[in-house]
Formats: C-alpha cells, sequence, structure tokens
DNA sequence: AATGAATGAGTGTTCATTCAT
DNA sequence: GATGAATGAACACTCATTCAT
C-alpha cells in the first residue's frame, strides 16, 4: 500500500489475502471499488481511534492538553494500531479526482474534530494568536501524516516519537507569556 | 506527478514536454533513468535553495532564527519555486528500493543541512532540551513537506503558510525563555 | 439467446431458470453440454410443431398450400410457440463445427420434411419450373428464418405476418397459370 | 465474423492483419470502436453496391424489375463482393443496444432504398395487393440475409441462386392477372 | 532530433468450472 | 439439489520500449 494508489497492484492484495486475484472480485465489483472501500474504512478507524481517545482522556484537561490527546491518537493509530488508517490518510492525495470527492466528506469530518479542537483552545485564550488556525493545523497533520514516511522502530521508540512530537505541536500552538489563565 | 511514481507514466511527461513519447529516449534510457534523474535534480534544488537562502540570511540571526529561514526557502522551494523539488521529494519514499538507494546520499546530505541548523540551536541552548533532536527534524520536515498535497493559492496566501509554518516551528523547538513548564 | 452461442452466458440461462450458476452443472456436465440439448430440444420441437400441422391440415389440399401450412407453423413456432426452437434455429449456423456436426442429422431431417413438400408440389405440376429446388427451399427458409430478429408484435400482429409470408412464398413458387412468362 | 458479436475476439482480428492484438489500438480505441467502424463500413457498401446497381440499370424496366437488381446486387455484395458487408448486415442484430442504436440511421437508410423500390412498384400496380408492403420487405430482406449462413460455392453456381432469388421475390410480390396494365 | 507504427510484458476483469458444505 | 467461495484460462487493454525512417 505504500506504494500508492496506482502501484497498488490487485495481485499484491490477492497475495496478502492469499487467494487468487480473481477471487477478489467475489467481494468487490472492480479494483477501484477495493481501494475505495480500503480507505473509507481506513478513515473511519482513524476517525474514531481519535474520538475515544478524546472520550477516554481524564477531565479537566486543558483543550491544548486535549489536542495532544489527540495527536497521540493520531500518531498511534497511523504508525501502529492500523496500517489500513495509515495506507488510507496518505492514500487519499493521490486518488482520482472523482474517487476522492467521494471521500471529501469523511476527510472533512475527520478535520473537523481538529477544528474543533483548536476552536476550543482558542477560545480558552491556549493558542498563539499569531497563527492562522487553519494553516496551523494542515501543518500539524502534516507533520503527523508524513511519519508515516520515515518512521520504523529502528529510529526510536513509538513512545519517544509521539512525546516528541506532542511537545513540538502543543509548545507550538500555545500562546505565550504565563499561559491562560486558568479559570 | 503528484500521482507518485507508479501513476507517472511517460506519455505525461511527453505530453508536458510537448513531444512524443519515444523522444524521450533520446534524452534518457528507460523511464527509471528520467525520474532518477528528476530526482536527483530536485534533491539538489532543494539543497541548493536552501544553501542560498542561508548564505544569504542577515549576519547575526540567531541559530534558530536561521533554521526559521530554512523552513521559509523549503516551503517556499516546494510551493513555488519548482513543481520539480516538490515532486522529488515527495516522490523519494514511493521509490523502489534499489533506486531509493541510489538517493539516500542525497537525501542525507540535504537533511545534514538541517541537523546542523539544530545543533547549532542547541548548543545555543534555544532549543527545548525535552525533544529528541532527530525526531524533532523529521516531524518538522514532514510538517514542511506534506503541505505540498493541501496548500493551493486559494487556501490563503504563500506568505501567509510560510509565516505561519516558521512561527509553529521556531517557538516549539525553542527552549522556554525561564519559565517553568506547565504540568 | 439472441445474443448467440458466443454471447449467452451460463450466468444468464441461470438467471432465467432463477437458480445460481453452479446448479446448472447437477443436470448438464457443461456450458456445450447444455447448449447442446437447447439446440436438439429446439429443432426436435420444430419439426415436431410442422409436422403435427401437417397431420392437422384438412384433407384434399394441394400440396403447395400444405407447403404453405409448414410456413404458418414454422413462423408461429419461431415468433411465439417456442423461443427456444427459435433460439436453436437461429444459433445452429454459428455453433463451432464439432459441435454443429452433432446436429447435422436433425438439421438434415427437418429440412427433409422441407425437401418432401416441394417434391410433392413439383410433382403436381404446381412448382415453377424454372426455380432451383434446393436453393428455393433455403430461400424460403431463410426469409422464415430471419423474422426472429427483426419481427415483434409492435410491427403489426402475428396473423398479418403469417399470411404475408405464406402469400409471398406460395405464389413465389407457384406455376404461372399458363399465363406467358413476362420479358 | 460468422462467430457474431460477442465471438469475435481481437485477437482474431489482428490475427487476419497479421499483428499483434494491441497494434488495433493504435487505429482504434476499443474492441466496440473496431467493431463500430467495421459495421458503419460494411452498412455503407452494402448500401452503395445496391445504390450503384440501380443506376446502372438500363432504362424502362419496370418497378419491379428495378426490385429484381437490387435482389442480385444485395445477394452478390452479400455472398461475395465483401465479407464484410455481409458480416455487418448479420451482426446487426447482435449488437448491444447502444451501439446498435448508433447504426439505426444507417440501417433506416438502406432500408429506405427497398421501400422506395416497392412504393414505385405498388404506385405503379405491379405489386399484389394482398400482401403487406411493410412486412414483405423485411421478409424478402430476410431471405436474401439469411443467404449468407447457407450459401457456399458447391451449394450451386453465385448466378444460379440469384436467379432463383430473384424470380422467386419479384413472382411472389407481382400482381395477379394479366399483369399491370401498361401505361 | 523526433515520430509513426508496432510489440511484449503485464494488469484488471470475465467466465466456465470446481468443490466443500 | 443447490449454493457460497474460489480458481484457472482467456480476454481487452495499457504502457514502456523498440525501430525504421
Amino acid at each position: 500500500m505504500h506504494r500508492g494508489y496506482a502501484g497498488t497492484r490487485l495481485s499484491d492484495v490477492a497475495d496478502i489475502a492469499e487467494v487468487q486475484a480473481p477471487a477478489i472480485y467475489y467481494y468487490f465489483s472492480s479494483r477501484d471499488d477495493l481501494i475505495e472501500e480500503a480507505v473509507a474504512v481506513g478513515l473511519a478507524r482513524a476517525r474514531a481511534l481519535v474520538e475515544e481517545a478524546l472520550a477516554q482522556a481524564p477531565e479537566g484537561l486543558s483543550a491544548l492538553d486535549r489536542l495532544g490527546v489527540a495527536v497521540a491518537a493520531h500518531l498511534s493509530t497511523l504508525l501502529t494500531h492500523s496500517d489500513h488508517a495509515a495506507a488510507a490518510i496518505r492514500t487519499v492525495p493521490q486518488l482520482p479526482e472523482t474517487m476522492r470527492a467521494r471521500h471529501r466528506q469523511a476527510e472533512r469530518d475527520y478535520i473537523q474534530i481538529w477544528r474543533g479542537l483548536i476552536a476550543d483552545a482558542r477560545a480558552a485564550g491556549e493558542i498563539d494568536t499569531g497563527l492562522d488556525a487553519g494553516v496551523s493545523l494542515m501543518v500539524v497533520l502534516g507533520a503527523l501524516n508524513w511519519s508515516a514516511e520515515w518512521w520504523d522502530p529502528s529510529r526510536g521508540s513509538l513512545e519517544g516519537v509521539i512525546a516528541t512530537a506532542q511537545r513540538l505541536v502543543v509548545r507550538g500552538l500555545r500562546a505565550d507569556g504565563g499561559g491562560p489563565p486558568r479559570t
């Protein structure tokens, strides 16, 4: 799957599934249909895992720390819990336009979660007002998404990566000064 | 080019060059050869532009601010100066291993520049010691590299993107100004 | 079935029979076996219906009028009584040679009936002696067989088609009533 | 081509053309495109040959005899001048509906010639008024078209077939009695 | 320096057929 | 008696590549 949309051969999929290529047509009506479902499931998975992590986060966390929780969940999804989700996220930009359009809503839904986290942090005065919120979000997600391209266990522990990414993101976004007033 | 290694057809290249596909063989001995050169040139270009920006940076800049200069140069290379460089950087991870190996040195050379910038900043005590330097670097480069996947002029001015990314990165890396770490 | 030998898929047959395709193998050992039986039954049916019509024809009919009876029976078989027979007749020429050979006898048997009718009419002096009997027969059968390609109820009543075809054939074959041939 | 629409393999065509199958795509964009052009050319050929024969027919021929000329031209086209035309005519009814629709006009144009011949003969009182003109036309064309299914040189000379078919058709259609009043 | 024409290797897809249940 | 699941052979089609011009 790391070969991208065009590079993923149906026979590769079949090999992994340990069946012959035509058997796939018993379950999917075409290669595109298969990829589409894989991406849809991957996106849904990523979203579900992040939402779950947020739901299980301890009460009383600052908005920015909740964003840190999402960062950890997204990264750990991408890097371990599911190749599936990682492949989906990285594949989306390569999809042919008509196919990508069909996932736009799922993409938006996922990004919406992040937008909400940033908006909350902003409302709480925890975010540097010198940053463009929309751009910041994409930069942060980019940092996370690209990680699947370079990280492998030999490059340090997963926890180390998560900790560094989290800290980098949270402190990069944080408002100056004494921090937000505790309300 | 945004279709990745496998999705880029020789005839696409030919179309852009406004020649017929076989004409390419007058200049390159194979598709892989063409891609290889394109990637090599792209990587060299990215490196040259960043080095040039650093050379032209005003004296007396702090190490971290120099890193900010590199961020701006890398981003503007990626997003405007050269599709070429952008494509190269994003394509590298998709290349077949034997081909990627041939670029490993160029990749390392480029990353080495960044490593130097971070080491300088660290030596100057400007970088948060709670961060893993290697991981931070990859996270930062990821944030920048992924930008080509989502940015288009309709998403805000290039300058705005650069400013936000720069600020986010620099402040994310910066050592606390003596303020106590938040718990 | 109007898609011909090659165009008829086993799953089409299964759909009509309202079973799944593999169920067919309980009754036939292969697709070719199925087609072979279908053609055989169809040819037998056509023959039986024509023979029956002739047997039930009123006594004292002229030989040529008996041929007209056969025309009506063949046409009505083809167009309504049995898609089966129609399909069989039209499919025969498309069959692979080895398979067709196995039906040659049935084809001959059927044609033999017509040959007999023509011979009788000829013996009775009712047929234009300027016609080649063998060719005439094939031309007449062709006229009838092709009808399944164009006729549908919206093109006029079945009775109208039969009446016109019958008249055309009988008068086309009929010996002149002593009138001089037109020059 | 006698295997029909579904039974015609691209590799068969390639074999005849003495090229490899993919070479066909240099000239046609798909198998259907190839078949479509073949059918279009075949229909145009049939029409052209019949029109030419009519144009070259001696002056002063009765309307019915002109129809006989068309019969001869159609048959000789089908059986010798052009496998192409024969294949086209016999293939049309097997085409998928959307493709057939694209030829409907050409079919109509061709049939229109025949319709005109019959209308002329009818206006001249040369045609049996007991016949339905539309049905007669289809019956006659069917007789001719089917001939390609059974005729081969071993079944008698081409001229013999044409003569018999012509006589059968013309006398079948002809009005009774002393023939039309010569005006 | 470039192209028209063609090819061979491969890829997605269809379909008859098998087999365990 | 029938089906769900799977397979292998064939087919249409794509694409990098070659070669004569």
